[in-house]
DNA sequence: AAACGAATTAAACAAACGTTTGATTCGTTT
DNA sequence: AAACGAATCAAACGTTTGTTTAATTCGTTT
């Protein structure tokens, strides 16, 4: 943190109390003081709250998008665009908690210009998966499910675990050893392309990171 | 909203309020001229702001935690229990959606009081699903995944829809008629239970009530 | 009708809010 | 060294915040 520029610093610690404290529930004052800055330089390098949020938002969408774009168009089988997408997203969601964390937060309100922020993202998000997904699923399956209904669960899906964990850490025992980032992809990888209830496979069982972990507890 | 109590007015506005601006970003004094109360009622009947937030987080997880142990605790198959729970479940959001808005938009907060509340309510549902999901499907698949997983896992599918949905009113075009909640219901549990890449079956169709629409606008 | 507690009210409280101003410092360019 | 724009600062702006107070109305019980 320290080396980071002042509107570097800003943006950091936004990111951090908002996901937090909430966006309307985190004052500039607060966070010029967390962000070790002076208030005015706030409104200076962002213009308002709201405007720093909206960079907040589209610095998320942006990369989340991009994901999207890597893994998901192409010839490659619905399975290995899916499962490598929901692999990379995840690793993105984990590395950038607190960013995903504030987006979902902020995205049943209903201010209008945020709205209008998201749906563009959601759009071109919408547009990728139509054409990508939900079209060729339609082909081999003969499963028609909207983007509007596939898009929203998978992106749920993935941030179920993020969403839940300042919750989910006082819910599970001590005895319990978290799950890790890698097993909870092979978790949802399975689930979503599998369902719950298939056999498992052996992709399925601990990974190789989480079998470490058991061994030296047990030991 | 007319042949309410005072005290029901007040509810039931905060709950829409607080769904539409979020918690922190809804004022009291908005709230009481909307609930066409006076300011200090709030207090007298709920003592805070945050003792309202927490009995709307108990008024929704109690009944959430009703459903549960209803349709998951028994007998049944594994497929029948979560076909049951989430169809009541998923019928549940729809009817309370702005009280399910306000639950997951604080899920991520963490105000030490509220945490409490929420974290209580989680290790009840954590029980259940443990028992009555989790070590089932250990048994019949080999599967095991831990119910810190599989708890958000379904109750963020659950509710992708109603957190999406005043952005995907939106994307989605003006042609695409929206999914009624009894097929989005039926997507979940195929999706959920089956896989996405699962072969279609009939129950995956479109339903009867979906199929009516689609007539009568061809027509 | 007197008395009582619950319900309702207007008014005020200090504190925190987001934003703006005008002066000052800093590094770079002329 | 003079000049310039960008960066930083303390201070104050007018609102709005959640909460409390004391007085009043209301319906019921005595």
């Amino acid at each position: 943190m320290e080396s980071l520029s002042p509107k570097e610093r800003i943006y950091t610690t936004a990111v951090l109390l908002f996901a937090r404290q909430g966006f309307a529930g985190t004052g500039l004052r607060e966070l010029a003081v967390k962000a070790e800055v002076n208030l005015a330089m706030i409104s200076y390098f962002f213009g308002s709250k709201k405007g720093l949020l909206k960079e907040i938002l589209d610095g998320f969408f942006e990369e989340y998008l991009h994901i999207a774009r890597k893994e998901l168009i192409g010839d490659a089988s619905l399975n290995t665009k899916l499962s490598r997408f929901i692999s990379s997203a995840v690793r993105y969601f984990a590395s950038e908690q607190n960013s995903l964390l504030v987006t979902i937060a902020e995205l049943p309100h209903d201010d209008p210009e945020i709205i209008e922020h998201k749906s563009n993202w959601g759009r071109q998000m919408a547009r990728i998966l139509s054409r990508e997904v939900c079209e060729p699923l339609a082909v081999e399956t003969g499963k028609k499910i909207p983007v509007t209904c596939l898009g929203p669960m998978l992106t749920s899906l993935m941030a179920s675990r993020f969403l839940f964990s300042p919750m989910m850490e006082r819910v599970g025992g001590d005895a319990e050893n978290p799950v890790s980032v890698e097993s909870y992809t092979e978790i949802l990888v399975a689930v979503f392309l599998q369902g719950l209830l298939a056999q498992g496979q052996k992709r399925l069982n601990p990974s190789l990171s989480d079998k470490l972990v058991e061994r030296s507890k047990t030991r």
